[in-house]
RNA sequence: UCCUCGGUAGCUCAGUGGUAGAGCGGCCGGCUGUUAACCGGCAGGUCGCAGGUUCGAAUCCUGCCCGAGGAGCCA
């Protein structure tokens, strides 16, 4: 019976047999230990001479890393064998011998690896990221699916900047240039006013040349959004989506989080509400800090990171300034030099991981907006139609996949939490 | 685009003016409970590239290429 290494415990003192691939292998004569991945775990199985054909015990010893294998054995718990299970070998099956294999057990640098990523992913830890990443993903959809979201995808495709031109990846359209997304927001506007509550999941493109530890140049986004909404709707939505998704990880995926040697204390800890303090008081609170940064400045890498370590969950930090922020953002109604826009930054210095806001509603305010950020009105007709037909209050957020799964790994970068990174040097393989 | 550091065996690195090195990996041999096993042996080099200084350059100088870290940029 073909059964997979996460439910081997299913199968104490059964003939079962693994469909899988060499990780690793030691002997010592007579015997020889084969540990055996299968893309779900790692399980040893002992060879012992003797026990098994002498042609099985041969192939056992010349099988090099990486080379596929089929083994048949019984299943018994040992103390001694790593994940406390093992297979007692009765017969394997050798599918290919592979070649030298290039990633061995002992350490490589990142340029090397991240050449070979199509075979890194078969390592323990990036597997372990991979797996987080997909669990990530399923539970915020699954509590966007249960809150009534309805998931609406958004094209790739776009006929114009949602931001300004410098960021965007041109390509050519029949003719025509067209731009791949940068997200999907504007259509979810669009959506939202269909059905009420909407996400879209999707790829986003971004042309920057941004080489830091968390910047992609395709990266992955979640994005909600709500009709009848304000920012604090958005906001409360935004962390309650975030503590689900740490609650889902840390219940489905510990064993991951155990390879990957992270600190869960501080997961385990987030409850909501998060933390919230207005750009004001942020500025504030760097200002005593001796940070160099003045009103109406953005925040820079250091300056999130000084803000986080305040924290010690992830926290919201609203009403930026609106020069600082996106047309579509709206004004304060309070202070027209704000916009009711928020981040969500991520403790331990992970920084931004969702950007979002309650967008304006008004049609001649937002033509203003639109002309104050010298973007041609007439890319945005569609958009405006929607503040000309029934508009109303709505708001919505962006939550990056990739600098969530970076956090809650606990890993320095997130180009580890993506299966194929893009950056500004990289687009092989 | 800027700043800093780096490029020596397949990999990770040591060698800083005088004979090209180690560990791992590979290959050969040994070992009946290994845990990135261990022990013995063998093979493996355009010292990133080009030029210069010097009796002599992996080592010093200049230029270029490539990589890493950071900054800027960043719905």
């Amino acid at each position: 019976m073909w059964v997979r290494i996460e439910d081997i415990g299913e199968y104490e003192g059964k003939e079962v047999e693994i469909r899988g691939w060499l990780f690793n292998s030691r002997s010592s004569g007579k015997i020889h230990f084969i540990l055996i991945r299968d893309g779900t775990g790692i399980i040893q199985g002992v060879v012992v001479k003797g026990e098994v054909p002498d042609d099985v015990f041969e192939l056992a010893d010349e099988l090099t890393q990486e080379s596929s294998i089929i083994v048949r054995g019984i299943v018994r718990k040992d103390p001694r064998a790593p994940g406390g299970y093992e297979l007692g070998v009765k017969d394997i099956k050798l599918v290919h011998l592979s070649e030298s294999y290039p990633i061995t057990p002992k350490s490589h640098g990142v340029a090397f690896l991240m050449e070979r990523r199509h075979l890194w992913i078969r390592s323990r830890k990036q597997n372990a990221i991979l797996r987080i990443r997909a669990e990530v993903v399923n539970a915020a959809r699954e509590f966007l699916n249960k809150e009534g979201f309805l998931l609406v995808d958004a094209p790739i495709f776009t006929p114009s900047a949602c931001e300004g031109t410098t960021t965007l990846f041109e390509v050519d359209y029949f003719g025509r240039p067209a731009y791949l997304s940068q997200s999907g927001q504007l259509y979810m506007e669009a959506a939202c006013m269909a059905f009420g509550k909407v996400y879209c999941l999707g790829p986003c493109f971004r042309a920057e040349k941004s080489k830091t530890r968390r910047h992609l140049t395709e990266f992955w986004q979640i994005e909600p959004e709500i009709a009848y909404a304000d920012i604090n709707d958005a906001m409360e939505v935004a962390e309650r989506l975030v503590a689900c998704v740490v609650e889902r990880v840390l219940e489905r995926r510990k064993r991951e989080l155990e390879m990957l040697e992270r600190n869960t204390e501080v997961l385990e800890k987030i409850k909501v509400p998060f933390p919230r303090i207005s750009y004001d008081e942020a500025v504030k609170i760097l200002k005593e800090k001796g940070m160099d940064i003045e009103w109406g400045e953005d925040f820079g890498a250091p300056h999130e990171t000084e803000l986080a370590n305040s924290f010690s969950s992830p926290f919201f930090v609203h009403r930026y300034p609106k020069k600082i922020k996106a047309f579509y953002m709206k004004e304060d109604p309070d202070n027209p030099e704000l916009s009711l826009s928020f981040d969500m930054l991520a403790p331990e210095g992970y920084g931004e991981i969702i950007g979002g806001g309650q967008r304006e509603e008004r049609l001649e305010k937002l033509k203003e907006s639109i002309k104050r950020h010298n973007l041609p009105e007439s890319a945005f007709e569609w958009y405006l139609d929607l503040r000309r037909y029934g508009t109303v209050p709505h708001a919505g957020f962006g939550l990056g996949i990739e600098r969530t799964v970076a956090w809650i790994c606990g890993i320095h970068h997130v180009r580890e939490a993506i299966p194929f990174p893009r950056m500004l040097d990289t687009l092989y393989p």
